[in-house]
DNA sequence: TACTTAATTAAACATTTGTTTAATTTCGTA
DNA sequence: TACGAAATTAAACAAATGTTTAATTAAGTA
């Protein structure tokens, strides 16, 4: 099947509203009503509901991993510097596809849908394999301590930043920050992020200094 | 109106459901089902499906928010062992409630009802505060550093905690732990989770020792 | 016991849901 | 221009949804 415009604006609007509404929250018609197109062209174009939404997984996770293999397999990077910038992009990809990692998470709490959930897990699993090798870089250089736990490292990161997303105005009021304009305010908060979780990471692997 | 064992067990089994299938995936008649009851009982009892949920966060904050002040009001506590018992005891209570935390989770993504929404903040802001004291106690015996954001070190922890018990049969096999029985997984995980977030909050909060 | 109130039931209700149908329009091309 | 395939439409479909109704049963009380 080819990919028009159209399949690509009916994926954007259903993105939106499965983050808003949820899968179950959001209707057919709602999304045919968003991308301005006739219901029936939703079944005609996917076939159903339910491959919209793991079409839309498959579009979405594409793009991530090229992103996040462009890093890794850049040996200019050092291995120290290669966390960093992975940390980085992370932050900024959440906050650029908030609505995707929203249905994401979603998802993963409902833990239903067998092809999504394999999805994201292939996704997981590149992430950690590829923490791991640049770990062991930093290992044999004696950058980084012994025994590391890869997964709750990634874990407290993915958490943190998933967390943060969702509180994002409760946190700003918190940071009485309520006049900051919304774009500015994100700035903000991915440079926070950034360095909060940074900080984090060096406790956990970096040999203290004494 | 009087809360009887008919409505616990409703309350329970709603409960269960809005976790697996969220709100909006779960039907009155799934949970009358499940409840062993007739369908128009619901509506009955708790007027609609929306009122039987903002009862379920009514009845479970109640819980949760006298749990936390047992802690901070103790004096017999020092600061720093009062952090340590309200992490352990956040980890605890997410672990014994996580259909609980999973549609509270959810209900922040959606972001669509007022009350639940208020019901989490007020929580969430009582939370920071208790935090704030403590902090402020260690702060002039000179044991934690200035300047500390309690918001993005909360939001740390109960993102890491949350992310660890939607991926946790992930992470049981990255461990290598598949023959382990569950319940016994879960007190290693809650443990492992206890000591990572504990370094965590020390490598944020204590002076390093040089 | 007799009577009132509360609890419980099966059935019905009006909407909403995802999907399909059958008719119509649009578009590329021979 | 004329033809056939693809795109688009409004309407219809059956199934599922939250809620209500009206009848029946159980429980409390004087």
């Amino acid at each position: 099947m080819n990919i028009t415009d159209k399949h690509i604006k009916i994926l954007e609007e259903a993105e939106i509203l499965f983050a808003k509404n949820g899968y179950d929250g959001t209707t057919v018609r709602d999304i045919a009503k968003a991308a301005n197109i006739n219901l029936a062209m939703i079944s005609y174009y996917f076939g159903s509901k339910e491959k919209l939404i793991e079409m839309l997984f498959k579009q979405r996770m594409g793009h991530i991993k090229l992103r996040i293999e462009a890093v890794v397999n850049n040996p200019k990077i050092s291995p120290f510097n290669k966390i960093e910038i992975l940390i980085d992009q992370y932050i900024q990809r959440v906050f650029e596809k908030q609505a995707f990692y929203k249905i994401m998470f979603s998802e993963q709490i409902q833990n239903k849908n067998r092809l999504i959930l394999n999805s994201i897990k292939s996704y997981k699993n590149e992430f950690i394999a590829l923490i791991d090798e640049v770990l062991k870089e930093g290992q044999k250089a004696r950058v980084f301590k012994k025994n590391i736990d890869t997964m709750i490292l990634l874990t407290t990161m993915t958490g943190t930043v998933m967390q943060m997303v969702i509180n994002k105005d409760a946190y700003k009021l918190y940071q009485q920050m309520d006049k900051i304009k919304n774009a500015e305010y994100e700035e903000i908060l991915k440079l926070k992020l950034s360095t909060h979780i940074k900080d984090l990471f060096k406790a956990t692997l970096v040999y203290e200094q004494k």
